[in-house]
DNA sequence: GTGAAAGCGCTAACAC
DNA sequence: GTGTTAGCGCTTTCAC
């Protein structure tokens, strides 16, 4: 065990070559003002020493240390685990690390995870928000500690920050408009029971298409999920097409909840998309695989994640930045067109 | 905007009670040589200041950062992102944050991620290698640092180290071994190209369980994929049904390229279960959700990556704690039996 | 072009 | 119980 073996540091280096620790700070940070043949003999030196920078002291000094936090409620999650690609690509280019911090939808849990990053361990903070989350003074800690930071997928209206967020009104205005091209006229939505943001934009989405093309607006084809699962889509489904057999079109707030629309309709003997037509939202790899393929709207996860991550690089580069004017980003959605919602 | 409010530091609170940053220190620790009151009367001053600790400082001295790197092929991947919130779950209860880097499936990049996570950033390492590595001279980089890392997932043979890997052999074997009891007798594998000692312990398994019951082993059934998704398995199941139609069971790798193969089963007019079994690996949540479901081998991620980083924390905490003796976690995989191979 | 020296904020060894 | 002091390894004035 070469427990005494320590670590080579700078004044190693220094040592051997007969010159100061600054003359190696400064040579292995290729300042013009060291000679390029003092450059070469330190560097020569450092690597026959395998001299490897200690990155704490430097942060110490410099008082960065090139990495982000993020916070988010679930990791196993296809769209989350697409923005989290985005952020560590993002991140890569500007030689950032992520800290991920996963608060599993819970608030306490979110309030230490935002505390902890607000104690100075990350140059900024990229959060997504819980459902449990309506208290927001938590994010002020980040504020008071000078810590940048970018809220995204979740629109907390009352937060004041940059955000990035997708276009839910216009995905679902358009999900629902292809249905009705389609020729479909009784659409009902299957929404889950959040009052986020989100959700609620994609409701007006829903009701703003219908209004458009003149169809009057029927509460009794407005599902509200208590939990999202494909099972309880099924069964409510199935109760909403018992007793409203007119129903000929669901636009569902997840794909999940439109898969389980799609198995309750099926059992009930309806075909997809002759008899009814279905659209979800999120474009989760699961659409293309069931029978028939769903259509559903794309949210762009990548991008969300590349998005925020340079908003908060900018605002961590020059701090001033924002200026007390927050920018929300607002990506493009996208309508997928599959099988399960198209009669030609 | 307070640009020149500086941060409150220990020496702060020390000068508003006229004592000495030591005792500021102790005293926020909660170190008994330090009287009751005295810790009353910092913890207040603390928070009448709002005091935030500075963690670079604490860990620059104390030489840990209560953080450990970890890196993965892939975020995008259900069976990882599950690995993830087990490695983040565990992780929380030591109170240690997770840096997440992704290799890409690229060697290069994990090179340069092992050898950031080398440089001090981190207590420790945990890595599952991306298809591309063979070579493991990178990870020596951990070694000479003194920095303990265990593997996980993937278990590259030549690479001494701790890993925790699921049991692929008897997961492979299992299954097939269903299939035979269900009364199937011509059963085809389908793997991916990789000649990762995970895909061959499946391999083994399949020909163990055949061996087993006396079903003499045929080359032709042995079904190689260049690249892994749904299209490709698809097609060349379809290619191996029409050539050899005396099949009538199927052990795919991964669910994914099972659900190929179930597609091209049912294109090809053959009926799940009766004509044709078929079971996957891995338990995606997408093999619930085709029709029929799919019966799959469960690997417990989150175990997987509490498990790893458990074994990780105990090299941390005591760093001879494996002595060159390095342990193997296998965790047991689960047959699921669903309506694809289910004949009763 | 290079060196000396002063910290970054905190912890810990040693006093008393 | 509390203070003094000496760093952790690096960066950065300020000299020369």
């Amino acid at each position: 065990m070469d427990k005494n073996k320590k670590r080579v540091k700078q004044s190693d280096i220094a040592e051997k070559l007969g010159v100061s620790v600054a003359t190696v700070s400064r040579a292995l940070k290729n300042r013009m003002e060291i000679s390029d043949e003092m450059k070469e003999r330190v560097k020569l030196a450092a690597r026959e020493l395998s001299y490897q920078p200690n990155f704490m002291a430097a942060n110490l000094r410099s008082q960065k240390n090139f990495s982000i936090g993020v916070i988010i409620p679930r990791i196993v999650h296809e769209y989350m685990a697409s923005i989290i690609k985005g952020i560590s690509q993002e991140a890569s280019t500007y030689n950032y690390q992520i800290m991920v911090n996963v608060s599993d939808h819970s608030y306490a849990k979110e309030v230490k995870a935002v505390e902890l990053f607000a104690s100075g361990i990350v140059d900024g903070v990229l959060v997504c928000a819980s459902n449990e989350t309506t208290d927001v003074s938590h994010f002020e800690n980040l504020r008071n500690n000078n810590i940048p930071f970018v809220m995204f997928d979740k629109d907390i209206q009352k937060m004041e920050a940059p955000k990035v967020v997708v276009d839910d009104f216009s995905g679902a205005y358009r999900a629902v408009e292809h249905l009705i091209q389609q020729g479909y006229k009784n659409i009902a939505h299957m929404q889950d029971n959040m009052i986020s943001h989100g959700s609620q934009k994609r409701m007006k989405g829903y009701y703003s298409a219908l209004k458009k093309y003149g169809i009057s607006k029927n509460q009794d084809y407005l599902v509200s999920l208590q939990t999202i699962s494909i099972e309880e889509s099924k069964r409510l489904t199935e109760e909403l097409l018992r007793t409203y057999p007119e129903i000929d079109a669901i636009f569902a707030i997840t794909d999940e909840i439109a898969i389980g629309a799609m198995q309750a309709a099926q059992k009930l003997g309806k075909r997809i998309p002759e008899d009814i037509g279905i659209v979800g939202f999120s474009n989760w790899q699961i659409s293309q695989v069931v029978s028939p393929t769903l259509s559903t709207v794309a949210q762009p996860g990548i991008e969300v994640g590349r998005t925020a991550l340079k908003l908060l690089m900018q605002n961590i580069e020059n701090p001033r930045y924002f200026q007390d004017n927050f920018p929300i980003k607002i990506l493009k959605t996208k309508l997928l067109v599959r099988e399960s919602s198209f009669r030609g």
